[in-house]
DNA sequence: CGGTGCTTTGAGCATACTCAACATCAGTGG
DNA sequence: CCACTGATGTTGAGTATGCTCAAAGCACCG
């Protein structure tokens, strides 16, 4: 319902304008950039609202923002859309390439700092977050929680399945929207599901990064196991 | 418990360097920044771990972000800090002047476009939003969304007490993280309490914004209400 | 007018919260 | 070295908030 169905996401070319960037206008509902394409061009809203949302496999969506005139849309660091957008009125855009959006990274590298990037890489994170916050169970939210740290825990050279978890149960519990208690839970449920594995309170085992990955991205089995218990 | 206290927020002034930075340490639970001080400094972490927060006025908490080496914080727009950092473990960090601050993003400014204000505007509203996520309840929620539309409103030189919903409440959902049926529900409260009118399903009037204002900011009045009942 | 899609309202239920007790751990001092 | 203490974490029982499912109300449109 929410994804349209629409195999031509390209609105009418309005016009063009020193090749760099081009007018184009799409309709309520139309999709301009959907989630995990590869990212060819962004957007700058001249007029109209839009929206951008991700998606969990079984359809849960959480809108990350909507977006007014003035505002960029599709913005990345990676080559990958991170969120589909779509148009919530009758837009008007400016449609700019990808190389024009290097180009503009340029001028800001060229400064002398990656500050920008690490601002729309905080985003990008923040906007996961959002998903998390808004649509995903408890389970869900410490499954996601772990993989984020196995990540960094490969990033910097130690192994993904070896966690250390820095922070008390009180600011895990905080950060994923969640009381202790059930920070506590989740994860002696994952331990007794011999997902995990603890020592101590803050050194976690990953003993099957797949069903952690499933959980966190809410594969539909947890509803049939409860089913079928 | 959360929010040390601690008047001497400063830790060590370990070096100097160049006289536009300084090298400074804080110890595990030292509080670094305090959401709404004016803005002095920003951090860059050297080596450790922090955590930044924002607040509600009862106590809820909601962490925006753990930190981590290469990372800045405080980095912000107005001359208010956006939220409360905290060392997570012994931290060690650059200390740079709101003047230093300033000089990186004139470079940016320089380059002729407001790309990197825009994207930090985005992160704040990502951050504000993760707080109405994880720790508001629904009427807050609903509360706080029709304030931001209202801002939006008097920005744009209308006034703030009406407020159009350009989308449907399946959207307003999705983007407040509650089912569209509750999204009903806590209109319908606010309208049953006085606090706002509606004129069919899309034009909202504020009756009260105090009133709007003060469940946004989760006054306990409500709990107070709920048990004089 | 009858349809279709969105919104509202109602009833029952489930997930996660609250409150409380207990366990564990780290740090401290006898 | 070990008992004591306070802080942190876990587990249990009951509950509340918001969800699901279902039906009815509305509005827009052919």
């Amino acid at each position: 319902m929410a994804v349209a169905i629409d195999p031509e996401p390209y609105g009418a070319v309005d016009g063009q304008v020193s090749g760099i960037r081009s007018l184009v206008s799409y309709s309520v509902g139309k999709t301009v950039l959907f989630e995990g394409d590869r990212t060819k061009h962004f957007f700058e809203i001249i007029k109209g609202v839009m929206k951008h949302y991700k998606l969990l496999p079984d359809g849960r969506r959480q809108i990350t923002g909507f977006l007014y005139p003035g505002s960029y849309v599709g913005l990345t660091l990676g080559d990958r859309v991170a969120y589909t957008a779509e148009a919530v009125t009758d837009v008007r855009l400016w449609r700019y390439s990808r190389a024009g959006f290097e180009r503009l990274m340029e001028h800001t590298r060229g400064s002398g700092q990656p500050l920008l990037e690490m601002v729309i890489s905080e985003l990008h994170t923040a906007q996961d977050q959002m998903l998390l916050l808004g649509r995903m169970t408890a389970q869900e939210r410490i499954a996601a929680f772990l993989l984020t740290l196995a990540q960094r825990s490969e990033a910097h050279g130690r192994r993904a399945s070896q966690v250390h978890l820095l922070m008390n149960r009180s600011d895990i519990a905080d950060y994923v929207g969640l009381a202790t208690e059930t920070v506590s839970r989740s994860l002696a449920q994952l331990k007794r599901q011999g997902i995990i594995n603890m020592l101590g309170h803050q050194n976690v085992t990953i003993l099957s990064l797949d069903r952690l990955r499933q959980i966190a991205e809410g594969e539909e089995v947890s509803r049939l196991a409860v089913c079928s218990a």
